[in-house]
DNA sequence: TGGCTATTTGGCAAAATAGGCAAATAGATG
DNA sequence: CATCTATTTGCCTATTTTGCCAAATAGCCA
């Protein structure tokens, strides 16, 4: 059993921090974005609508996860997505979130079963 | 912008949900022992070394997601991973992992460029 | 150099998450 | 029904995460 804790301060913990970096609707739609093409902060920021400084801490933690990377054009700072096979991923996600919504659906309307 | 906005209190708030719940070490590796075999509570905590009603929360969080499904035998409850593509899944999160920890060390131990 | 624009960082308060203990619940079984 | 085992829930505290504002940086250009 401790065993299993040391596991899981090194790989699991490791793996952890890449999907916490996904593990936000606002970073996910960055994601979203930066699959279809580069994009500067400040573009990405008018699309997300919350201050710069939030925006750029979200791109850091994405960052930091080793997700994405950066390039500087003049003035500006273009963030791109590193590793492709994320969109697979998104695709699972996004096949589990659509089922449980449906389940929940059903759950709520149909009948209450809980008491 | 606020079109941007809508957009993540639906598809994206919903996904991440998903994500968050596979963000934390003890449930990656929860997720990791369900792809083996279905496990019962007691099993999962003997082997993650927590508190049962922590492990029990993990569950939770994960059968909230959709993630996981449970089925009942005798007194004991077996859970057991709803979604196979989570697997695929987790070989891309592992190679951004494994890529990032590389970069990192590289960055630490040959010279901080930062000052 | 000095001012300009784009971006990051620091500090802080509010909200969300994690983990342990004790109590509650759900079936199984005598 | 009484009790036992397996699991979940409630409550509480500690930690982490978010998001905003103000201030600091970084490169560009006159």
């Amino acid at each position: 059993m401790n065993d299993m804790k040391n596991k899981i301060n090194t790989k699991f913990f490791r793996q952890a921090v890449v999907i916490k970096a996904l593990a936000h609707p606002t970073r996910l739609s960055i994601v979203d974005m930066l699959s279809k093409r580069n994009i500067c902060v400040c573009e990405i920021t008018k699309a997300i609508g919350n201050d710069i400084s939030t925006v750029s801490k979200h791109l850091s933690v994405l960052k930091n996860s080793g997700l994405v990377d950066i390039t500087r054009k003049g003035n500006q700072i273009f963030y791109n997505l590193k590793c492709p096979c994320i969109l697979e991923f998104m695709n699972c996600i996004a096949k589990v979130s659509k089922t449980a919504a449906k389940e929940k659906i059903k759950q709520i309307s149909c009948c209450d079963r809980k008491k």
